[in-house]
DNA sequence: CAAAGGCATATGGTATACCACAAATCAATT
DNA sequence: AATTGATTTGTGGTATACCATATGCCTTTG
């Protein structure tokens, strides 16, 4: 064995751009863009200071950002964070409802028994969560458990096109969860839904990934208002 | 009335980069990627003098062509037109088939007689195209069609996530199409989703859907490979 | 003559300077 | 005092210069 053997290239061909665009990206989803208050705006400069680089990489970031729907550029006046609309978050729920039980009836014919066991025991270990009320963990589980279904349809651009609208969804999880009644269901829905995976059932497993991601369509559907509204309330007092 | 009701903005906020952004996007469209002897290389400096502009606005543009993968940015070495595997391109048609399925579900509710009955008339006014092997014709129409269904579910999403798809398949359906057998099946396909969609019925509408567009899925899966091959072996010779 | 190393060149990456437009501020005028 | 217009300031847009690395050519050397 040469020596070059245990040499791995060092942070090949790291870009600044690249760096900015992950950097930008998550802290977006980690601020909540949703409070009335919250600063939507992004300075270019001032990003470029803070990170103590030219403007040059954060703007080819941003214009990253934007394409993907994140940030919206406004000539000459700025960069601000998309806030989505209520219609716009239903409709990414029914576009990843779509995404989610195509892979589902893909998941039918390509997942092994073994990884469909192995999702079964982990969604089963998590259920248990709900019963003690550790929201917190039950929505990672929750997130990991639909991820696998995409994962399992072998069709990687499922994955990637829902991970997308995830991205989006983060923010609005952070309003729509804390109700265990809620949870429970989710369970339910979960126990089902593996359940017409192992049968090999591609109709049944599609059409119950399909309800279970519609009935969050309907419960935001319901909800939302109250926090659109308490916006538009502070925006027109200001 | 006041006569600024009659002046529109002129070419509001016009930007090379967005300019740019679009002529690149339509120019990668209309070049022949598969072409084995293709130039996939985009040079910064060559564009830009085309152009007339700088290379600032041709990468910001850039940037935003590789976040939808139409091309792949290696950093010191160049610009390339991303060229599709045959899997990855199997992969964009299932995805597309799950937008479309939803999408015709959500036309059986949200989409008015008027609406289904003008796409009926204009389905059978094409019909003929086939008889007089008027492909080209044709094909406009049948993307008019696809297009025409996932507006009419009135989820605008779904339209935008399936025409990022359709931007990468144009340079497939080249190859794709030109066999009147396939041709005359679609028209008959066409019609019984119609059909399925005036019924109102929902999962009639999705699978008719789904299976017309899989049935895409298949064909390319056994005529791809052809294409495949020669170009490697074009590559293997030089 | 072959191989190795240096050198020239080409390419994308980054920094910086300047521009055009928009908005806010302030001043002059009615 | 209100309104209009000029001016200043702040923003993203664009151009340009320079940097770092990858690549291929060419020289050097054995």
């Amino acid at each position: 064995m040469s020596i070059g053997d245990k040499l791995s290239p060092i942070a090949e061909s790291f870009t600044l751009k690249d760096h900015t665009f992950s950097v930008l990206r998550a802290a977006i989803l980690d601020m909540d863009i949703y409070r009335p208050d919250a600063d939507l705006r992004l300075d270019e400069r001032k990003l470029a200071e803070s990170l103590g680089i030219s403007r040059t990489p954060i703007r080819e970031a941003l214009a990253r950002l934007a394409q993907e729907d994140l940030v919206q550029i406004i000539p000459r006046k700025g960069v601000f964070v998309c806030r989505k609309t209520r219609e716009e978050i239903l409709e990414m729920v029914v576009t990843w409802a779509a995404l989610e039980s195509m892979a589902a009836r893909l998941a039918t014919q390509n997942a092994t028994d073994g990884q469909l066991a192995a999702l079964r025991r982990f969604a089963m270990k998590h259920s248990s969560d709900v019963v003690r009320a550790d929201i917190e963990e039950y929505s990672d589980a929750n997130i990991k458990f639909h991820q696998t279904i995409l994962e399992l349809s072998g069709c990687a651009l499922l994955g990637r096109t829902a991970e997308g609208l995830f991205t989006h969804m983060q923010a609005v999880r952070r309003r729509t969860m804390g109700e265990s009644d809620r949870a429970r269901r989710s369970v339910a829905d979960h126990m089902e839904i593996i359940e017409a995976l192992m049968a090999r059932d591609a109709d049944l497993a599609s059409r119950r990934v399909r309800e279970h991601t519609m009935r969050l369509h309907d419960h935001i559907s319901k909800t939302w208002n109250r926090l659109e509204t308490l916006s538009s309330l502070r925006n027109a007092a200001g």
